[in-house]
RNA sequence: GGCCCCAUCGUCUAACGGUUAGGACAUCAGAUUCUCAAUCUGGCAAUACGGGUUCGAUUCCCGUUGGGGUCACCA
């Protein structure tokens, strides 16, 4: 392409706008000084209105693999498609990132502030640079504009769909590869639009070879697809294939961890660097997070739109402990980090040696609620007594104010409500989230207790005849004294069955079934749901005296 | 459909080519008797299939099947 042409086609691409050269920026993103062995990770999300949970996992593992060779974690914000952007999104990013502990060395922090000196950390904000590039890959001659409309691309497509040949825009397909000059300047008289695209070098019988951290070495074809670099939606901003290699070459990644989704497209990607003359990056790519389709049994990767589990809003509400989802998220990355986790579940999770290694012969695991749920129990069972009524009571303020002012009103009370069968040995373990709270704290408060529990009264007692649940709950308060010990109240309420027409004598009941009304297992089920509302809670005895006589004779009478 | 990745209990996974194929979660049974959560003890439960190579294969090779990913001016 003739030099006057090749300045027409810049000038239409930058519409005017100044790009700095090369030696330039080069000199504005020097290699960076870190010990041997350091690695540069990046973590990339788009704005597009939530956070994956899948950007959780791979930003956990790019702060360990960070941090424990000495390197940095950045944070880019991909933001080249602005049709698909969403406002707020990047905060939002950035403070959920930042709920998980998962700041960034650079990039955007949680509160609003940027670090780092390879910025900025913002795609639309380095537009100048991805154009440097791509005018240069044009001087190369590894760049063309291409004035196919949409219909002609389309025309196109279906063509090769008829002729079972793969769809796509490369070889005889590419139409504007091979122009003449004459050609382009017509088109460009005619007021034609056009697009830059690459000129892959590549043939798709012939193989390259990826070097991936995590699966080895891969072999795939190579690539032959001229993709758009730069969009020609008026934005000026490159697609991701340019984005990615002009940034983490500039901002000097040593490993690009992405999901495994990315695979297919490393080829080009190794492509495109190749024609800047940039080094083959190192990969990782990680499995995908995945679940069962209810419906075809399948599994698949986590959607939005099915999926309320592929935003981490959802799991901030739900409010397990971040620790426990952090933990839950290492153990799918390396297997030994259950054993590890499960001597101690009050270690620091940052001391736990990862490894990209174990990662090997991972497959896009299935989500399991359930080991998490496990793991969650562990660690707020673990958790320091003080700590835990912090997070309850951070939480039901938020989320629960009712409950929050009733807690807040008598907090020596609820400091006892809050340690219920929590000390000694064996912890309570039956709060796995912190939106646990109202269900098993709610009925020790009076007002919680009346509007929320005590309706369900009668029907957890609806197979008892009235008559008996009265005379069961005035022979408990005869032989109700709140200063007994455990034993004693135990003997008495053991009494108090007997004087009710309960026994606990188990083959007697056997042997007379019609002679008692019950079992003192059925005569304790009538105090329990009389004074707590519900028919499952902690130890009796235990809450009458955290409640204290003037309550639990409230709730019997 | 092309290309790529993957294949061990229901789930997550462990096992220099030689193990009674191990663990964790889930599940089931028993123990603990005021219920539940838990805890303890025990049980059920897997190498997708077919060929090779080898004295010997979960492990290496090939094929089949199955699952996943990807084939946009989305990332």
């Amino acid at each position: 392409m003739n030099t006057t042409l090749q300045q027409r086609i810049i000038d239409e691409l930058t519409k005017g706008l100044t790009v700095p050269s090369c030696e330039e920026i080069e000199q504005r993103y020097p290699p960076r000084e870190l010990p041997e062995g350091a690695e540069v990770t990046r973590l990339c999300p788009s704005p597009t209105g939530f956070v994956h949970i899948g950007t959780i996992f791979t930003g956990l593992l790019c702060q360990r693999v960070a941090r424990q060779s000495g390197g940095v974690y950045m944070l880019r914000i991909e933001d080249t498609d602005k049709k698909r952007e969403v406002e707020g999104a990047r905060e939002l990013i950035a403070s959920q990132l930042g709920a998980f502990g998962i700041v960034p060395d650079e990039g955007l922090q949680p509160d609003g502030s940027s670090k780092g000196d390879y910025g900025p950390y913002v795609q639309s904000e380095r537009q100048a640079l991805y154009l440097t590039y791509a005018i240069e890959l044009l001087k190369n001659g590894r760049a063309y504009p291409c004035f196919a409309t949409a219909e002609e691309l389309e025309a196109a497509v279906n063509d090769q769909k008829a002729k079972k040949q793969r769809p796509g825009y490369y070889g005889e397909w590419a139409l504007w590869r091979d122009r003449s000059d004459e050609d382009i300047e017509t088109a460009l008289e005619a007021g034609k639009s056009f697009i830059l695209r690459f000129k892959s070098s590549g043939s798709h019988d012939k193989r390259v070879t990826i070097s991936d951290r995590i699966k080895g070495k891969v072999e795939l074809p190579q690539n032959d697809l001229d993709v758009p670099l730069i969009k020609s939606d008026g934005s000026l901003l490159p697609t991701y294939h340019l984005a990615h290699v002009v940034d983490d070459y500039l901002m000097r990644a040593t490993i690009i961890m992405r999901g495994e989704e990315w695979l297919p497209s490393t080829p080009l990607h190794a492509d495109i660097s190749l024609a800047l003359g940039i080094k083959p990056f190192k990969y990782a790519h990680t499995p995908v997070i995945s679940i069962l389709d209810k419906e075809t049994q399948n599994k698949r990767k986590l959607s939005k739109r099915k999926d309320p589990e592929a935003d981490v809003a959802f799991w901030l509400q739900k409010a397990h402990p971040i620790k426990a989802v952090k933990a839950y998220l290492l153990g799918l990355a390396n297997s030994n980090f259950d054993d590890w986790f499960r001597e101690d579940p009050n270690k620091d999770l940052d001391d736990f040696e990862f490894s990209l290694d174990k990662l090997k012969t991972s497959r896009s695991p299935l989500l399991d609620m359930r080991k998490l749920e496990d793991y969650a129990k562990d660690v707020i069972a673990a958790m320091p007594q003080e700590h835990f009524n912090k997070q309850i009571l951070a939480w039901t303020e938020v989320h629960d104010k009712p409950l929050f002012d009733a807690m807040m009103a008598d907090p020596e009370y609820t400091k006892d409500v809050l340690a219920i069968e929590r000390g000694g040995e064996k912890p309570r373990k039956d709060v796995a989230k912190w939106s646990d709270a109202p269900e098993q704290f709610g009925y020790f408060y009076d007002e919680i207790f009346s509007e929320r529990f005590a309706p369900a009264i009668d029907e957890l007692l609806s197979d008892v005849p009235a008559d008996v649940i009265e005379v069961s709950c005035k022979n408990f308060l005869e032989s109700y004294n709140p200063s007994h010990n455990k034993d004693k109240w135990l003997e008495a309420m053991k009494t108090a069955a007997v004087t009710s027409g309960y026994t606990f004598d188990r083959k007697a009941l056997k042997a007379n079934p019609e002679q008692f009304h019950g079992h003192l297992a059925d005569f304790a089920r009538i105090i329990r749901v009389k004074v707590t509302g519900k028919a499952n809670t902690p130890d009796l005895y235990a809450i009458m005296q955290i409640m204290g006589e003037q309550r639990v004779v409230g709730r019997l009478k």
